[in-house]
DNA sequence: AGACTGTATTCATGGTTTTGAATGTGAGGA
DNA sequence: TCCTCACATTCAAAACCATGAATACAGTCT
């Protein structure tokens, strides 16, 4: 697989509304699932879809706590893009949320602005 | 159109080896359709295809000279994506071709490293 | 005008992505 | 063991993308 080619799947990831919107969140650090849920206001076998898609890409990694998945930025060339394409984390879209904001797990999970 | 959906847009543009490979060529200046089509060692058709799509997603200018069209990155957030994703201009992985590489417009057109 | 040259467009077809709906899975608690 | 909770997967239909082949178009030259 040339450079371009590897390139090119990596940006076939990032080339949906929502998934960068997953990865924008994750920019500060890791995220459950019901955490992506609660923000992007979407249902959660949706979000889900979107996730495995990155995950496939190998643009996240994630790790299994409990009942819930967290998921990361599995290296830093998606990070550097999105500060590239749309700023600084601190200029990010999507609402910090400190602490889990769903329901079920808001006063365990801790998703701190990183 | 959310900031997400145009930056989902861009990415969708650059998620092909052959639209990289072309934008790669662009980062170091204008260059015309045969410049790339020497260069790339694809039929003519096929590059203006791409060129179309790079166009359509306002990431390519072009501009008629004589019989040649050229064509250039329209801003610089395309320059900046591929210095974070591919390194800096130097070490681009398209040869640098010096002067049109094209049989028919050799003697005229100017590739310069920018 | 007619021919040629460099570039653009159209068309057809096969492949892939998107998304909702339904269902599966595995860990933890009663 | 059985239930629930958080998450993952499968399926199917519609939409969309990739690409070869053929063809159109707009300058330039004679």
């Amino acid at each position: 697989m040339t450079a371009y080619e590897e390139l090119a799947a990596r940006f076939k990831a990032l080339a949906h509304p929502v998934r960068l919107q997953i990865v924008d969140i994750l920019r500060r650090g890791d995220a459950c699932v019901c955490h992506m849920e609660t923000a992007l206001g979407r249902r959660q076998a949706y979000i889900s879809q979107q996730l495995m898609v990155l995950r496939e890409a190998g643009l996240v990694d994630s790790r299994k706590e409990g009942l819930q998945v967290f998921y990361r930025l599995s290296d830093h060339v998606t990070e550097d893009l999105l500060n590239t394409a749309l700023g600084a984390v601190g200029e990010s879209q999507q609402p910090v949320l400190t602490g889990c904001p769903c329901p079920h797990c808001s006063t365990s999970a801790v998703t701190s602005v990183s």
